[in-house]
DNA sequence: GCGTTACATATTTTT
DNA sequence: TATGTAACGC
């Protein structure tokens, strides 16, 4: 190992555990480090970077360190400067898309896009893909959109081509059509999508060796965080761009993963073991967050999951209190009881708002949160929902801007091109799509030139004369702004004018209340854009596509923080609240009928648990309303696999309703040493169900909604699921173990 | 071309 | 329940 110690006085790890330290004094080649929630992670990770450069000597130019969240480049950013000083402006820290934009553009001249390429965000996508629909005469109530842009989305993360979609049935070849025509529309609009950011930077390196090999010999050393949310071409990008040095240090943890559904594969960790058998593998256990209550807890929820790495994590915090389970009649005595157990909180400790998160699995669950907080005057933070670049009058000004730089962009030009209303409608939209078409132009192209030349435009005859003039003077202001942009125009200065020209103040301040909001998020995207008067617009438009609401959110507001189980990853709190813990909600009923889904459900309350410092509350409603009508709900299986001694009941009686809470001390006890992987979702402690109890047309009994008929009964994991239509509540789907039905 | 009403639809959302 | 979209009439 390397000692340059006659600069350092004294051990400069001696503040770091011995798997830290292995960790961040680990050799050259590939390392895995595995880091238990609230064990250090991020901490390794940069001390791991300033070891490799005041230890090492590496220069800062030769690292490169990728992160998912704006916020974690930022945070490990700040970190850096605090150890290094001024050192670290050569080295690329920055999350995987803005690392892979980075990358193409400079690299543009060998993609079918210029440098000044434009990112589709996912309302961008869903967009493009209607209009791939739309161009193939496509039903777009048969093709959903969202299922679509799912599609191409994951083919991307994976990077499958459209020829190579495979394709099983019509439905695949309609897909592969899509993506097609949307990959056609994105290149027409010089732009890319999130995913494509990806794509296209590994397309890149794998087709143009000298490429990868300048990347692949300046980056000495890669870094990366979260490794388990990556995707199959993130993770190809790592190996692309080690290939030189092999210098690959990752860190992460399976059990946190819950960005399935966007392509995240956990597996990864698993394949980079068997990719490279000579890397160096550190578990980071020791857990500085939570007492051992709350850690006992979080394992026997996640030991019964499958194809993981067992942990045993530790804290020298204690046992700590007993994490607090209650139930409630419904969901508004839920929120209720949120809301008081704070207050009473507060009353003792005023100051301690900030301590509080209350965490949900769905957004709408966030509303009579919010309610009780209102009636009870407590101030609160309320996390991602109202989305600030999502709204309209953003997205608006935001697409004029887009078209300033890049007057292709179709997307932004059907979004408004018609506001505020001007009088192009429907069918002169149309007109100018087909002139285009036969033009070999992009529709902006053609408006611009309606615009400059009028009625000498070779496109005017095309239209009628109204849609011609109408079109004419909106490509006429199009293109002064492009003249006043091109002219160096301050950034401010030429927002100003797009809100002037437009007349957007006037169409969106209609005196109400909300029109009053939505000027104000106007004058907010104002300050932003000041923000970019040096910078420029490029540099404006990319941030604003690769940075999300979290990163504009007001940190340090002394208030209980209300948020989604995922917003909640990476934080912690003194005392947490989990809502909703009901069979249906967490595990999600969508994840009913895949155990990778289940398996999911099931980190995604880890992550919740791991959450807290010290005090931990779940929650349960025996009823709740959804959309409108009121359903009862069994406790989430979830519930059951913490040991009764962790828990203290409270709420309604538990104990006569909930036999199964019983057997979970001993099923603990069972599979607490012997935590080993095998423990397979829905291994129950009674024995495994093989063949179905209950038959179509019998009649059966429930103990809360009465007398029912089967219609449907199937083994499934070992369980039954009977579908059965009740005469008081109508069709309910019910796990056999836990529904105690009765045959009459 | 635009505003109204009926109707379907409904997780999570790092970038 | 609440929201966004589609069809309809002016």
């Amino acid at each position: 190992m390397v000692q340059s110690s006659s600069a350092m006085p004294q051990d400069p790890f001696s503040h770091l555990n011995p798997q830290q330290r292995q960790a961040v004094t680990a050799g050259l080649g590939q390392v895995l480090v595995l880091a238990g929630p609230g064990s250090g992670k991020t901490r390794v990770l940069t001390e791991r970077i300033a070891y490799l450069i005041r230890s090492l000597g590496v220069r800062p130019y030769g690292i490169l360190a990728v992160t998912f969240t704006n916020k974690a480049a930022r945070e490990m950013i700040g970190r850096l400067e605090k150890l290094l000083g001024e050192q670290v402006s050569d080295l690329w820290l920055g999350t995987f898309h803005a690392t892979c934009a980075r990358i193409l553009r400079r690299e543009a001249n060998y993609l079918p896009f210029t440098s000044s390429f434009v990112i589709m965000d996912a309302d961008d996508q869903e967009a493009l893909v209607k209009r791939a629909l739309k161009d193939l005469n496509l039903d777009d109530k048969l093709y959903r959109p969202a299922a679509m842009q799912a599609a191409i989305s994951n083919a991307k993360n994976s990077l499958v081509l459209p020829k190579d979609v495979p394709t099983r049935n019509y439905r695949d070849e309609v897909i592969v059509r899509v993506y097609e025509r949307y990959q056609e529309l994105l290149l027409n609009s010089n732009a890319v999508d999130f995913d494509d950011l990806l794509m296209w930077a590994v397309r890149l390196l794998e087709d143009n060796p000298a490429v990868r090999e300048r990347y692949a010999r300046r980056f000495q050393h890669v870094l990366v965080d979260e490794f388990q949310d990556t995707n199959l071409a993130q993770y190809q990008l790592l190996g692309l761009l080690s290939t030189y040095h092999h210098n690959l240090f990752v860190v992460g943890d399976e059990d946190q993963s819950i960005y399935r559904w966007r392509g995240a594969d956990y597996r990864n960790v698993l394949r980079f073991e068997e990719d490279f058998p000579e890397a160096q593998k550190i578990l980071l256990e020791q857990n500085y967050r939570s007492t051992q209550n709350v850690l006992d807890a979080a394992r026997a929820v996640i030991d019964r999951n499958p194809y993981r790495t067992p942990k045993s994590l530790f804290t020298e915090r204690g046992q700590g209190e007993k994490i607090i389970l209650y139930e409630a009649v419904d969901d508004h005595a839920e929120a209720a009881y949120v809301v008081d157990t704070i207050r009473l909180g507060l009353e003792r400790n005023p100051k301690a708002g900030g301590d509080f998160a209350v965490m949900y699995r769905t957004n709408a669950q966030s509303r009579l949160l919010e309610e009780a907080f209102l009636r009870s005057g407590l101030p609160y933070r309320l996390v991602g929902a109202q989305r600030f670049y999502g709204r309209r009058e953003v997205k608006d000004l935001i697409a004029f801007l887009r078209l300033v730089a890049n007057p292709s962009d179709e997307i932004s030009l059907n979004r408004v091109i018609n506001v505020p209303p001007r009088g192009i409608g429907d069918k002169t939209l149309v007109a100018l799509q087909l002139a285009a078409r036969q033009a070999n132009l992009s529709p902006g192209e053609v408006l611009l030139d309606l615009g400059r030349n009028g009625d000498r435009s070779p496109y005017w005859k095309a239209f009628g004369g109204r849609g011609a003039a109408m079109l004419a003077d909106f490509g006429a202001m199009l293109s002064g702004w492009r003249e006043a942009q091109a002219g160096e125009l301050p950034l401010p200065a030429l927002f100003d004018r797009v809100l002037s020209e437009t007349v957007y103040q006037e169409y969106i301040e209609d005196g109400s209340e909300e029109g009053a909001d939505r000027w104000e998020n106007v004058q907010e995207l104002r300050k932003l854009a000041y923000e970019y008067m040096e910078r420029g617009l490029t540099a404006f438009l990319e941030n604003l596509a690769l940075v999300s609401d979290q990163d504009t959110l007001p940190e340090q507001v002394n208030a209980p923080t209300l948020l989604t189980l995922h917003a909640a990853k990476g934080l912690e709190f003194n005392q947490v609240f989990i809502i909703g813990l009901d069979e249906g909600l967490l595990p999600h009923s969508r994840s009913r009928d895949d155990p990778e889904e289940m398996a999911e459900e099931r980190r995604l309350f880890y992550v919740g648990l791991t959450r807290a410092r010290n005090q931990l509350y779940l929650v349960r409603a025996r009823q709740r309303s959804t959309y409108g009508s009121s359903e009862y709900s069994e406790p989430s299986r979830f519930l059951e696999d913490i040991p009764d001694f962790l828990l203290s009941m409270q709420g309604i009686q538990y104990s006569s309703r909930w036999p199964a809470r019983r057997e979970a001390y001993q099923r603990w006890e069972s599979t607490s040493q012997a935590s080993l992987s095998r423990a397979s979702e829905g291994e129950r402690s009674r024995a495994a169900i093989l063949e179905p109890r209950y038959r179509p047309a019998m009649r059966v009994r429930h103990p809360v909604w009465g007398e029912g008929m089967v219609l449907d009964s199937r083994v499934q994991d070992e369980d039954e699921t009977v579908d059965v239509i009740f005469e008081s509540v109508g069709f309910k789907r019910l796990m056999a173990s836990l529904a105690r039905l009765e045959i009459i």
